[in-house]
DNA sequence: GCCAGATTGTTAAGTCAACGAAGAAACGAA
DNA sequence: TTCGTTTCTTCGTTGACTTAACAATCTGGC
């Protein structure tokens, strides 16, 4: 007997998100009967996908038998794709970190060399520890920049024109063997934080990645938010001062122009005493290199750059209240590279500002935290992607044709009942 | 044999979307096979919901035949509820207005005494137009301000301090006789322009409401959102100046206080010319009036006044593409008594934004437009929540514990399998 | 130690939504 | 009229989920 997907796929959620539950604890959490959660439950022991890990303490009868995830029953490989180099993570079911290694970037590279690269790493990656491969369930492969909406399966970040109308997912999925799954980056990280326990049951929360660029991936009640082009939580364009500089997008302040990482270093080369002191004052190397070097400063203890830190900061800090207004956020999550080196400087003043300004805080507050691995988050996101498209196959929406006045012929003169 | 709620509703909703759809366009629309649609479609018509209107052109063979709503099937009220003045509007199963009065607002009169007036005025509103009690799904009842998220049955808008705590759902429904769903006003304009076909098959859309305050009203997929607290939406205290000036959310620069109807008429008495001629002189009437009055002036070609709300409407063009940028929107619908009255100056403002600053505006437009109702619009979507609640119960979510771990006891040590 | 009562978990039978297959009805074209 | 096509319905099956009864396990009291 095989259930319905959306009941597997509820069950297992709750476990994940529970960390230990009870057969009886999933009875009042997923709403489903005792009849139904004992089959569930019995064909995701059989799968492996699900353990029995002890008993809890009675509760005046038959002491309840407790649940968890198979952690190392099932892996997926989660790759970060970018320019500058590539980030590989293979994680458990629990989303939890066995493996990771970084290579060269694309640069400059042939597509179809690259796929080549990336499918002898990932095996690598896998074999280096000793998984099997058929516990691998896929890959998951994101790329900053905005995807490419009409087939899916291309990426198109701005500095790899040459990737455009690349079939990516086709060519990554015929030279490793295993299903491939794209996303960018941000949304990526937020289902990562969704998945690996940052955030528990939690209904709606916020990535706000902060690489070279900004973004922020939302999950609504553990499912992805995409939009209407799979853009949404494009964040990096809010405006956060209407009569601020022109920005690259077409409009005017938006955040990133003001606070971006690039930003911030262009802020901190035009201080010729800390560019001294930072190390700013060769050619101008990566955004990333240079911005680190920033914040290493601020950390020292260098006024400047603490001050051209805090100043991004609050900008950041004013998207970040905006997105949770208008989202009605439970919880924002700081990641990516960049919060993971400057996060301590960026999570006081954002969470300062959403206890003080979110506009429900009668309600309920925000709970605002520093990912606990920012810097991969990205690639261990990229591997939920896979744990989750292939244990949590969602149940799809309608899909309106384009167009319902012209899927009918033409209608005729009404000829009665 | 009676359906699952979701495959009636998913029929329905394509039906209203769609106007007039045959049979096999439900098939292809709602990817079900014909068996089930001929049962589900059986079964709306025996409930009355839906009629057969006609048949279309044959496309080689047996001509479809065309289903329409049957709109005068049941109707729905909505009222929208404020400060100043109560708007009643009965609309039929299509969204569409049959009938509308206004009567005073609540006032300072005590909740119970208004509640009794109000369940009066509905019956005076039903009987005007001969519609039968019993053909009335309900009532939507909305108001400006955020909900009371704890019982969700307690309206609390900032100038009705007195009804904080008043159980005014469960009040009104004893009052009336009929069911009782609560909102806030932006958020019932949005799901009325997607009812009553202003927007058709559209995945994601907003309703920018300005009433004396700003806010959205957001749907996805056919759905409201409404965030953690019900709260969603919130894009007056959206930042565009980061260092403008303090707004008594506690932030500073909110688009509410720079560009808000409160901030055009202030600009507006600024001017000493400009008062004069729009008559702002006298004292301070309410922000709607002298809202309107600048707006009339606008419109007899006062540069000053129209200048004041070009400004106003660039501040919300900006807070507009933040929000689109975010969510990644299809459309946006201006809406509210104050579009309602100066939509002509906004709308081609936000449409020139959009169209030149969307930020995935290479993948698709954001189609702006300006509420053919604006000015009752949130009455309308009062109705259309209780269309939508009556006649498409969503499938509630997973509703998990509030404590995972306190719902299970102590687990004892593992006693292996 | 052992039984009463409570709680947990399983099995079995029934219900219902949705599907596939096959047939009936409607229609245009020969 | 006949044939092929398309639309729509009927019938029997599948499978997810439920209720109801039952089996297993544990605490507490004697």
């Amino acid at each position: 007997m095989s259930q319905h997907a959306s009941s597997k796929a509820a069950v297992l959620d709750v476990i994940r998100a529970a960390g230990t539950i009870s057969r009886v604890g999933l009875i009042s959490a997923t709403g489903f009967t005792g009849a139904t959660i004992s089959t569930v439950v019995r064909r995701l022991i059989d799968e492996g996908l699900v353990v029995e890990t002890g008993r809890a303490e009675s509760t005046g009868g038959k002491r309840r038998v407790l649940l968890q995830l198979n952690h190392a029953s099932r892996y997926a490989v989660g790759v970060h794709l970018d320019h500058a180099g590539i980030t590989y993570v293979l994680t458990n079911l629990g989303g939890a970190v066995v493996a990771r290694i970084s290579r060269a970037g694309a640069g400059a590279a042939e597509p179809a060399t690259v796929v080549n690269r990336m499918s002898a790493e990932v095996t690598a990656l896998i074999e280096g520890v000793g998984v099997e491969r058929e516990r691998v369930l896929g890959v998951g492969l994101v790329s900053p920049g905005p995807l490419s909406a009409a087939t899916g399966m291309g990426l198109t970040p701005p500095a790899m024109r040459k990737w455009e109308d690349y079939p990516l997912g086709q060519a990554l999925e015929r030279a490793t063997g295993l299903p491939v799954v794209l996303d960018n980056d941000a949304t990526a990280a937020a289902l990562g934080e969704h998945w690996s326990g940052g955030i528990g049951g939690t209904a709606i929360s916020a990535a706000l990645y902060m690489g070279t660029g900004i973004g922020a991936g939302l999950v609504i009640n553990g499912v992805t938010y995409r939009g209407a082009s799979g853009n949404a939580g494009e964040i990096g364009h809010t405006c956060v001062d209407a009569n601020g500089p022109d920005c690259w997008c077409g409009a005017r302040g938006c955040v990133e122009v003001l606070a971006g990482p690039a930003a911030v270093v262009a802020a901190a080369r035009a201080d010729p005493a800390l560019s001294r002191s930072a190390g700013l004052t060769g050619r101008a190397r990566s955004v990333s290199t240079d911005f680190a070097a920033v914040s290493r400063a601020a950390r020292r203890g260098e006024p400047s750059a603490l001050a051209i830190l805090e100043r991004s900061a609050r900008y950041i800090a004013a998207a970040a209240r905006s997105l949770a207004n208008v989202m009605d956020l439970e919880v924002l999550v700081l990641t990516g590279p960049s919060f993971a080196i400057a996060g301590s400087v960026y999570l006081p003043i954002v969470r300062e500002e959403l206890d003080r300004a979110f506009f429900s805080r009668a309600a309920h507050a925000v709970d605002v935290r520093l990912s606990r691995h920012a810097a991969t988050a990205s690639a261990i996101g990229a591997a939920a992607l896979v744990l989750q498209s292939e244990l949590v196959p969602l149940s799809e929406g309608l899909k309106l044709p384009d167009n319902l006045a012209a899927a009918e012929p033409a209608p005729l003169p009404v000829t009665g009942a």
